[in-house]
DNA sequence: AATGAATGAGAATTCATTCAT
DNA sequence: AATGAATGAATTCTCATTCAT
């Protein structure tokens, strides 16, 4: 009797993080097919086989999933960056390794997930942003911020920079996944080469 | 004043227009306040005035009116873009002209925005992406491939630039719009250094 | 000026007759093709090419014109009934005459129905009961009836009879109306002789 | 002991067998009561005290209940109808077997239905065709057109007399339903005899 | 009278969440 | 824990009717 306690309760554990994680891929798949706001509970759930309830075993709501979805994001993410800056020795140096991992993140993340939206669009073209993708998105962000505050960065409107920046890796990201073979390089060279070049260009603000 | 009666159309045809001018306005706020997934027909409709079934006199649905407003951004901002490439020398005197218009626009339109976001943002995930951004959005971009066509720019990866281009007006045109006041001067100085600096240093294709 | 003030008045006379024809016959038609629950005020008057508000000008009500449509039947139907009775000599021959009457007039007035239902039933397969047809159905029963209480007809449940007399009719009625050609001779000859023929076997009231 | 509980299912299984009962039977009421073109999923539902979005979890759409209550119906009197075609020698014998149990069959199902009638009849012209009625009509069709090709009832316009038997059985049982007590009996009584007495004056058809 | 846009009650349907099993 | 039916608020959309022009 006590062995099968023990051996059910060894399974349950099994199956508690076997079904998180079986609930957090499928609303990272659902969300990218069908955008954030019209995919629904049941769209995920039906994905997992699990009953719907069960979804309230793992997320107290539908939000609650996506803000996991992001967290488990940037948490992977975050190790990543770390390592970028503690072995570079220039901003430059940073921001190029900073958005060539980004830009391998988001291959890795995002060569699943082809056959996106498919052709009868019930919605017009809006770029899926996913919760994953914003929240390293922040993460860089954070970096960047912090990069200007310890001066190995030019003084310029810190604010509009990384937005500019985030913006342009989002952009070229996304143009990157779309062609084949995705060149993780390339959209690096092109991407930091238009923001180191700029960098000097820039207003600087009054010290 | 006899002219003005015969150009002038009736009081019902007076009042068409202006519904239709309300829904859409609404419409855009609503949009803007809630991203496009999560506006639904009643909160467009709500923010009118006018009774329910009203919205369906003027659009058949939702995808439809966010159809409208795009055509009315496009209608309204394309002149202005087609000026803008009329009285420039240069492509730095182009790219300059039209950022500063885009950011005009914006400024004109969004003004009021800021004031109306609910406080507990229920959709953090989702950037409002407006119709008026994505038809102008497509203005710019051809404008700007045309021009690499003529050789009014260095040929560079013209997808990639476009892109780019399109997205830090995006992200600093959004920024600028939550910053009071609101300084379109260097907002377009800062997106206009950034761009033009970087495209020399940007990889040149083969010719 | 009291010339166009006649003449025109002598049009809206003519206008407003022609008028409520007009909405009457679009109201038969769209009734018998959509049913009576189905079938709308708009779908009546764009068939009628007039405002939806000229519709209120003529009917009250939706149930109103359809009331009309049924009054508008009777009307016509009587005269015919009468006649039949005034020249019969005997409960059978006013029995033939009078359902030969009806075939006749059901064939008049539904020849121009064809391709009824289309192909995409949505709803479930009703018999089609105009209310035109309906007020016939009432006409003939009370005409019934009434050669019963004058002893002109045998002395039975007059009111299963009547019912079962009306059934037949409406039944092989709209049966004939699917056959081409449309033979109200045999039809007429197929009910009277079943009707005619198990009314001696009927069982008799007490006196 | 244990046999009942192998036997009966459990308890939610129950209580979806009851709720499905509970809106076929609602759906039944409400058909006979507004007919089935003005009634509405809202009054079918709110009859049953089950909340609106249940109804879904039963059936698609008002179609679907219609088409599951004729299949109910049906499979309920199809039994009955076999028996009276393997009892009968004759089809007199049969003929007046089956409406005596079409008759039975009414006033089992719809006894309750005069007392809920509204009373300001909003619906003048269409007669309730409840769907177990069309089943059951065809059962008998079917049936009916059987014995004619084997030769057990004279060689008549099939179509005329089975859809003139049908309408005499439905007209008499609605007005048998009407009266107080039910007499099936003499409804049974008065419909064979009309019919049987008619089939020898018919027509025939060449052979 | 004719017009046709506005109205708003009400219908169908969806879906996040709860809860008895 | 897992299940999945029940719930009911929220949404889209229709349509009879009104009323200003």
């Amino acid at each position: 009797m006590s062995q099968v306690v023990l051996l059910s309760a060894g399974k349950r554990e099994q199956t508690k993080v076997a079904n998180r994680r079986a609930i957090l891929d499928a609303a990272r798949e659902v969300f990218a097919e069908l955008g954030y706001e019209s995919a629904t509970v049941r769209d995920i759930i039906r994905r997992t086989g699990l009953a719907s309830g069960t979804f309230y075993n793992y997320f107290r709501s539908r939000e609650e999933v996506f803000e996991a979805l992001a967290d488990d994001g940037a948490a992977r993410f975050r190790p990543i960056l770390r390592a970028c800056w503690e072995t570079s020795s220039s901003f430059e140096g940073y921001l190029r390794a900073a958005i060539q991992a980004y830009f391998d993140f988001l291959a890795d993340e995002h060569v699943s997930w082809q056959a996106q939206r498919p052709a009868g669009e019930k919605h017009p073209y809006l770029r899926a942003q996913t919760p994953e993708m914003e929240a390293v998105f922040d993460e860089v962000r954070d970096a960047f911020l912090q990069a200007m505050e310890h001066d190995a960065a030019p003084r310029v409107d810190a604010d509009y920079l990384a937005g500019a920046c985030i913006a342009v890796a989002r952009e070229v990201g996304d143009k990157m996944l779309e062609r084949r073979p995705i060149d993780t390089a390339a959209a690096t060279d092109f991407a930091v080469k238009l923001i180191l070049g700029g960098l000097p260009a820039l207003p600087r603000l009054a010290p």
